[in-house]
Formats: structure tokens, sequence, C-alpha cells
DNA sequence: TGCAAACCATAAC
DNA sequence: GTTATGGTTTGCA
């Protein structure tokens, strides 16, 4: 039976379903109820969720990694993913956004490049993405530095991005399955966000 | 800039 | 099978 943890941090609450030790889905919110709803929601009646008494050793490191991956620090922690049920495409694409760094980003037609097919069937798979923000999705935009989309709201994109800043200057390649992933440091969407509207109000 | 047409995997019928 | 649906992209006015 799938387990539910949530944990709040400051202002923000983490949860994962999980079952053992591989995470099904994650999400975060404003509040636990939140993110359960968001969870009734992925899992419909046939799938009855059952919150943790004693979350395990596992589902506590899980909720810890999210919480320092929304912090904008960059973890080697990893956390296993149930990717089975899904298509073989849409593993190969969550795959591949799991390996963008901290402190850049990839397009969507990007990534598409890297795995096949193309942008919007990447775009398909960030929209339906179960796994924010262990799978960071926030890091896919668009081809032209713009931010793209968010299932959170696009303020929430870009203060993620605000807090990723390295400090990289130059565009790398991360080589991933099958391909090789090209990425661009966070700061070139930044800067464009900021040229183009107010500094004190990009969004 | 803005708009239209091409693009591609999925889910729902 | 077919159709509808996107967190896209590119080209062209």
């Amino acid at each position: 039976m799938l387990e539910v943890h949530v944990k709040t941090f400051g202002d923000t609450a983490f949860g994962i379903v999980y079952e053992g030790k591989a995470v099904f889905a994650s999400n975060f919110g404003v509040n636990s109820e939140d993110v359960l709803r968001s969870f009734q929601r992925m899992f419909p009646i046939e799938a009855p969720l059952r919150v943790a008494a004693e979350p395990s050793a596992f589902a506590q490191k899980a909720v810890i990694v999210m919480r320092d991956i929304y912090e904008g620090k960059s973890t080697d922690e990893t956390v296993l993913l149930a990717l089975g049920r899904f298509p073989a495409y849409t593993q190969r694409v969550l795959k591949a956004v799991s390996r963008i760094p901290v402190g850049y980003v990839a397009s969507y037609g990007g990534i598409a490049d890297a795995v096949g097919g193309g942008a919007r069937a990447v775009g398909n798979v960030m929209a339906t993405n179960c796994f924010a923000p262990l799978v960071p999705c926030h890091r896919v935009v668009s081809s032209s530095l713009g931010l793209g989309g968010y299932g959170g709201g696009l303020r929430v994109k870009y203060e993620f991005l605000r807090r990723e800043k390295q400090g990289f200057t130059e565009p790398n390649q991360i080589p991933i399955e099958g391909g090789v992933l090209r990425v661009f440091p966070v700061e070139f969407v930044l800067r464009k966000l900021e040229k183009k509207h107010d500094a004190t109000t990009p969004i």
C-alpha cells in the first residue's frame, strides 16, 4: 500500500507518496493540506493513500532532499523514483531532466534533441510531472530563454531559478544515456527577464 | 513582436 | 484507430 509523508519546513510543505524505498510521487505547497490534495488528484480512488504514522528513514531522507533542492543547494543525494508505470519515452525525459545540474537550465527542444521526440512532447511530460521538485522541471525553459511554463506558477519557477544561481558563464554539455544534453547558465534566463521587465518585479 | 503552421508523445473516446 | 491536447519552435510579415 502506498504511504504518504508530508513535512513542513518554514513556510513550505514537502510531501512524497512512497512504497518501500521508491518514491511514486512528490510535491510541495504552502501547507500539508495543499500537498495532500495534489496527491489525491494524482492517485484516484482505486489506490488508497495512507499517511504514515511513522515515516521510514527513507521517507524522511527524501523530504530533506526535496527541501535542499527547493533551497537551491546542490545535493548529490539521490532518491529512487518509481518510474515503471510510465511509458518509455516519458521515463527517458524524466531521467534527462534529472541530470540538469544546479545552476544550469535546458530547453524543451534541447531535451528533445538529446532523448528523441519533439519539444512539445517534452513539454507534455513536464506538465504531468509527478515528481516536483525531485525531477527539476523548473530547470526546463523555452529556447528563447523565456521561462516557458510551470505547474505551480511562473513566479515559483522564477524564484527557484534565482536561488540556483552558481555564477556559471558558459554553456555546457552533459552526457546522458544515448546522447548529450546541452545546458546553459541559469543567469542567461535571469538576465533576459530582468532586462525585459522592471528589475524588481520580473514576473 | 506577433501569428501561423509544423511537431510529437499521450490519454481519452 | 482517431482525435484532442499541450509548460514548443521556427519562419515570415
